[in-house]
DNA sequence: ATTAGCAGTCACTTAAAAAGAGTGCTAATG
DNA sequence: CATTAGCACTCTTTTTAAGTGACTGCTAAT
C-alpha cells in the first residue's frame, strides 16, 4: 500500500512522462505540481518509488520513468475516467450516427475514429465466423455463370461471396440449391456446414453435386477461414518521439502487420468493460515496450468482435481508457434492440 | 545524341547507384566495369553528362547521382527489358492463377503482389463507376428489413450495398422494385440513374416511392461516389536508406495517404504499355523526389483500372517495368474471353 | 521527517583536428 | 587530339577532447 503522497507522485510523473516522452526530474516535479515539499523529499520519495519496482532510471543522471508496474499501478488505482473532451465527444457521436448496416463497415468506422481521435494505431477483430450460426442462406445468379452466395448469421452478420462456373446455371438450379441449403443448414454453425451437404450429395446423388460441391468449397475459403481484421493509423507512431529511429518505427509496424498477437485478444475472456495490456503483460516478449487496450463490441449480448488500439506502453491510458468506455456506451445505445 | 561510351556510362551510374544508394564515383565505375578507359577520362565524361543535364552532383567532393532527365534517358533508351527472375515469375504465376471472380478480388491479389515482388508501395485504382453501363440490377431481401442491390456492369463489375428500411419489405415489393430498376436502367451509365427513377417515380406515384428513394441514395452513396483505390506496402519505403529520417517517411506516407496524385493517374490516356512518371514530371511538385509507373488494367478491350507502384525516383526501373509487363501480360493471358 | 547543499555521474553539445573520398585541372603521352 | 597520370583542392565524415548541464544520492543540519 502506497502512501498518499507517493501515489501523487506516482501520478504526477506518470501523467509528465506521458506528456513529455522525457524522464521526469525532481525539480520539474516541485515546479508543476503543489506537493509542499522540496526536491529532496522528492528524490527520497522517488528513490523508494524504484525500489518498489513502480519507476525505471534510464541512467544515473537522468529523472525518472514509469516501469511497466508503474503503470499497471497507474492504471488500475489513479486513472481519471473524464479525460474527454466535449470536442471529442460530438467528433465521436457524429462518426457513429451514420447508420451502417453491416458491421464490417460499423467496424470501419469504430476503428477509425478510434485511431483518429486517440492518433494511435486502432485494431479491430471480428468474431470467429466458423461459430457463428445460420439464420438464412440465399443465393443469387448473376449473369448466367456467377453464383452470388449470402449467409445471414443469428449475430446480424451479413457475409457473402462469388462462386463462377464453367457451365451456365439456371434459375430453377438456383432455386433447388436456394431450399437445399436452407432445408439443411438454418440454424447450423457455419463450421458445420460441410458434414451435412456432403451427407445429403451421397444420399440424394442430384445433379447439383458438383455445384455443390464448389458452393461448399469457396464459403469454406471465402468466409469461414477468413478473419476479418482492421487496423488504422499505423503511421500515427511516427509522431511519437520513441519512434523517431526508423528501426523502431519499422519493428511496430512489423509487429503490427503479422497481427500475430491479436489472435489472442479475440480468444481472451474477460468480465472487464477495458482490458488493458501494459508491456508483455500477455506473455509476448515482441510487446514489451507496447500496450494495448481493448474492449468487446457487445451490442444486445451479441459478441460483435474486439475493438482496441495499441501504442507504445507510454500511453495516454487515461484518455484512451475515457474515449473507449465513451465508444462503447455509445455502440450500446446506438443499436438498442431496434 | 550521346556516344555509346557516354551511354554506357550512364546506364552504369544509374544501375550502381540504385543498387547502392551512394554518389557514384569514378573510381567505382572504373572497378566494376570494363569500360577500357582510365578514371580520368571518366571523369571527363562525367562532366559532360552532368552539362547535358543528366547527372547531379551532391557536392565537389562526391561522386554523381543521375538527375530526373538521366533516370528519364535510362528509361527511354538503356533500361533491361528481362530484369525478372525465374522465381520471381513462377511467384507471380503462382499468386495471379487464384481465379477471383471479382475484379476486387483481383485488383487487390495484384497489388498485393506487386508490393512484395518489387518492394516498394503499389497502388490500383478502379475504373471509375459512375461510367460503368448498368447490365443488370438484383435486389435480395435480406430478413425483412434489408435490401440488397447488386449491379452488375457490362465491363464485368459487381456492385453491392446494403440498405436498411425501418419499415418491413415485402417479397412482393422486391419483386416490384426488382422490375421497376431494370426496365429503366439496363443500359444506362451509373452516374444516370437518379433521373430516369425520379420522373418515374412522379408520373407513376407508386406505393415503393420511399424505398425507391432510399435505394437510389444508398447506390449513389457508396457505390457511385466511391472509388476503389488499393494501397499496399506502404512501409517498404522505411528499407530504403533515403527514408531513414523520419520525417521523410512520413512525408511520404503523408503523401500516399492522401492519394491526392492517384486521380490524375486513372485520367491519363496513353498509348503506351506502361507508364513512367519520373518526379514532377506530372506536375505535382510534391512527387519531385518519388517516381510512378503505372499499366492500364485493360481484358477483351474492357478498362478495369490503372495499377502501379510509387517510390523513390532512385528506383529500379528495368525491374520494375519487366515484373509490371510480365504481370500486364498474364492479366491478360488469365482472362482471354472464357 | 524534512531539507539545503554539494559531490558525483552521465549524456549531450561544441569545437577542433584528422581522415577519407572524389573531383578538376594540368601537363605529359601515344 | 583523345587519353591519362598525378596532384592540389574541396567537402563530408569520423574522431577526439573539452566543456556544459541536468539530475541524483548522500550528508549534515534543522
Amino acid at each position: 500500500m502506497l502512501s498518499e503522497r507517493k501515489k501523487k507522485i506516482l501520478q504526477a510523473i506518470v501523467e509528465e512522462y506521458v506528456e513529455t516522452a522525457e524522464p521526469v526530474s525532481s525539480g520539474s516535479l516541485l515546479k508543476k505540481n503543489d506537493l509542499n515539499i522540496s526536491s529532496a523529499t522528492i528524490r527520497n520519495e522517488m528513490a523508494e518509488l524504484e525500489q518498489a519496482g513502480l519507476l525505471d532510471k534510464p541512467h544515473t543522471s537522468a529523472g525518472r520513468v514509469p516501469s511497466a508496474q508503474g503503470y499497471r499501478y497507474y492504471v488500475d488505482q489513479l486513472i481519471k475516467e473524464d479525460k474527454i473532451s466535449f470536442e471529442e465527444i460530438e467528433y465521436i457521436k457524429s462518426k457513429l450516427e451514420s447508420r451502417a448496416v453491416e458491421l464490417e463497415e460499423v467496424t470501419k468506422i469504430v476503428t477509425n475514429t478510434l485511431a483518429e481521435v486517440t492518433h494511435y494505431t486502432s485494431l479491430a477483430i471480428g468474431p470467429d465466423n466458423a461459430q457463428q450460426i445460420i439464420s438464412e442462406i440465399k443465393f443469387v445468379l448473376l449473369g448466367s455463370r456467377i453464383l452470388m452466395a449470402i449467409i445471414l448469421t443469428e449475430n446480424g452478420l451479413i457475409k457473402e461471396t462469388m462462386i463462377k462456373f464453367e457451365e451456365d446455371i439456371t434459375e430453377s438450379q438456383v432455386q433447388s440449391i436456394n431450399l437445399i441449403f436452407n432445408a439443411k443448414l438454418k440454424g447450423m454453425p457455419l463450421s458445420e456446414i460441410t458434414k451435412p451437404m456432403e451427407e445429403y450429395i451421397i444420399s440424394e446423388m442430384k445433379n447439383e453435386i458438383n455445384i455443390i460441391k464448389s458452393i461448399i468449397e469457396q464459403i469454406n475459403k471465402a468466409i469461414i477461414e477468413c478473419q476479418n481484421i482492421y487496423l488504422k493509423g499505423a503511421k500515427n507512431i511516427l509522431d511519437m518521439p520513441e519512434f523517431n529511429e526508423v528501426d523502431k518505427a519499422k519493428s511496430f509496424l512489423d509487429i503490427v502487420d503479422k497481427k500475430e498477437f491479436l489472435k489472442n485478444l479475440e480468444q481472451e475472456e474477460s468480465v472487464k468493460d477495458i482490458n488493458v495490456y501494459i508491456g508483455d503483460e500477455n506473455g509476448n516478449e515482441k510487446l514489451k515496450d507496447y500496450s494495448i487496450v481493448t474492449f468487446k463490441h457487445v451490442v444486445n449480448g451479441k459478441n460483435l468482435g474486439t475493438i482496441g488500439i495499441i501504442g507504445p506502453t507510454r500511453m495516454d491510458y487515461s484518455k484512451v481508457i475515457s474515449i473507449m468506455k465513451y465508444i462503447n456506451k455509445e455502440l450500446n445505445n446506438n443499436n438498442k434492440e431496434d
